[in-house]
DNA sequence: GCCAACGTTGGC
DNA sequence: GCCAACGTTGGC
């Protein structure tokens, strides 16, 4: 995917942070901690710029759906919850000296009036090499192509 | 540097 | 709860 991806998708277990959480959330923001994975980190460190659109998933749920739509509203900057030890996330090789996790911030900017479950996007013609359809796929911060997006929204019934 | 063992993710 | 598909760890 080239460094100039403006579109991502970010994953979540709704029972721990869902898009009603974020639409409650001061500012309808809420800061991207918590992810453990190189290549995760790296997409929010690297690539992720101020104005790009995020389609948000919640996963682990009894039906895995693309619930909305969010906006990256700052740029990747250390994740603190790495050097908390009472964190479940902390990782002792991460320090305020020497960050290892990264994150962003990022803003609500609309909730679905229908969830797209993934039996449904299974089904859409755009959306066959969609990282998030993958077998296998488990990267929870993953660039989406712009015909995936926009083809996300429609079925959304999103103007 | 290989790779087996282990831990995690996440759909079903 | 099952288990396939990953990523990470650590012995050698």
């Amino acid at each position: 995917m080239p460094a100039t991806s403006k579109y991502w998708l970010l994953k979540t277990e709704p029972e721990s942070f869902s898009i009603q959480d974020l639409a409650r959330a001061p500012k309808k923001t809420t800061c991207w901690d918590g992810v453990r994975n190189y290549q995760a980190r790296n997409f929010m460190r690297d690539e992720m710029q101020v104005g790009d659109r995020v389609l948000f998933y919640h996963s682990s749920t009894e039906s895995p759906a693309i619930v909305g739509t969010a906006t990256i509203v700052r740029e990747g900057y250390p994740d603190p919850t790495a050097w908390d030890k009472s964190d479940h996330h902390y990782d002792p090789a991460s320090s305020p000296e020497n960050p290892r996790w990264c994150m962003v911030d990022i803003r609500l900017e609309r909730i679905f009036d229908e969830a797209l479950p993934l039996s449904q996007l299974r089904g859409v013609a755009a959306l066959k090499e969609m990282e998030l359809l993958r077998k296998g796929s488990r990267l929870s911060v993953q660039p989406v192509r712009k015909v995936e997006f926009e083809a996300v929204l429609k079925l959304a019934g999103v103007k």
